[in-house]
DNA sequence: AAATATACTTACTTACTAGTAAGTATATTT
DNA sequence: AAATATACTTACTAGTAAGTAAGTATATTT
């Protein structure tokens, strides 16, 4: 794998969570990269292909995290989970399911399938992430684990959002309640 | 006011939310309308001008809305904002903001402080409502109402944006736990 | 050494983008 | 009745978009 196509896939998902999927084009890339467009296209052939191999990096970075979590405490996979969305907030950056999902209706259908699936995919695992930890009693609440990781992917996927239209903390305020929400004593 | 004004507003808004600010043309406005794309440029000269525009109609009626919240309870003003995002959810489109947002390095700086007016406008009423609603004994929770206002919000806006991209009833699960988080007996 | 594969560039096409200048029909004001 | 304002259309421009066909330099394989 060549190193242009790996800093083609790096920009497009900097360029997809800073500006949107529909405000770049591959001349955007070409000329950050030093090289012409139709050099995109060589590795790209499509918009369409660069943004499904964006998506499935995306997924496949989070497999890899996944496999760490295996020797984690549930308390420790819940933090490193958060520390994902921290390091996006520290670059002012959203995160890929925030910056492709409001405009998905104008994506193409591959593109929607693998957002689709990364959702579903990366759901399913903080969810089996809290029960887990309510089994071993390292969180404590009261709904559904499902629920619990929808409101918290949520709200942290909005928070990144809003931290580039709002002034203040609303970022580390979501994760303070986020933490306080499942009882855990961080300090 | 024409109505061919307020259509283009109006159609402007829903391509925004569906399909976000960089995926839609004045072709796309114009061909819907049956007018010429001049026309769409007579009303609104540029782009920016309708994008901010839309986002300065978006306030105008949360402005209106807020002025019935006066006659409301604080709980019944909870249900009224939560129920913004049901008709949203209905229509599966997502909110203004969270349609924006994801897009905001790409936006004219006009429509990016307008866009953070419309956030500090509606978190600050939502937080107003929610400390009257503490003081008056409809709510109950711990959190600082504006943390917690933070994560009302929050969760709406991404539950709606999810929603379009995951199966399962991610929206009305987000609501749930936003009532019994203020621990609301609806029943 | 020749053939082939890789990673590009050059040069282009077609389609669309926002935006504009000038003209026209209709309604409203003076 | 004449002047003016409103709400458009016609016809265009300059720039940008994604995408492609054909050529080239370099490295790798046979």
């Amino acid at each position: 794998m060549s190193n242009t196509r790996t800093q083609i896939l790096d920009l497009g998902e900097e360029l997809i969570r800073t500006r949107g999927f529909n405000a770049f084009s591959y001349k955007d890339i070409s000329e950050k990269l030093g090289i012409k467009n139709a050099a995109v296209h060589y590795h790209f052939p499509s918009k369409e292909a660069l943004g499904t191999a964006i998506i499935q990096q995306s997924i496949d970075l989070f497999i890899v995290k996944e496999k760490q979590w295996n020797q984690l405490s549930s308390k420790e996979q819940l933090l490193d989970f958060i520390n994902i969305y921290q390091k996006s907030h520290d670059k002012n950056w959203s995160c890929l399911m925030g910056a492709l999902s409001s405009s998905v209706d104008s994506l193409p259908s591959t593109m929607q399938n693998k957002l689709t699936k990364m959702a579903e995919y990366i759901l399913n695992r903080l969810t089996q992430t809290l029960i887990e930890g309510l089994k071993k009693g390292e969180f404590h609440f009261d709904e559904e684990p499902r629920a619990k990781a929808e409101l918290i992917i949520s709200s942290l996927l909005s928070s990144l959002l809003l931290s580039k239209v709002m002034h203040g903390q609303i970022f580390e305020s979501i994760v303070q309640s986020i933490i306080l929400s499942v009882n855990l004593k961080t300090k």
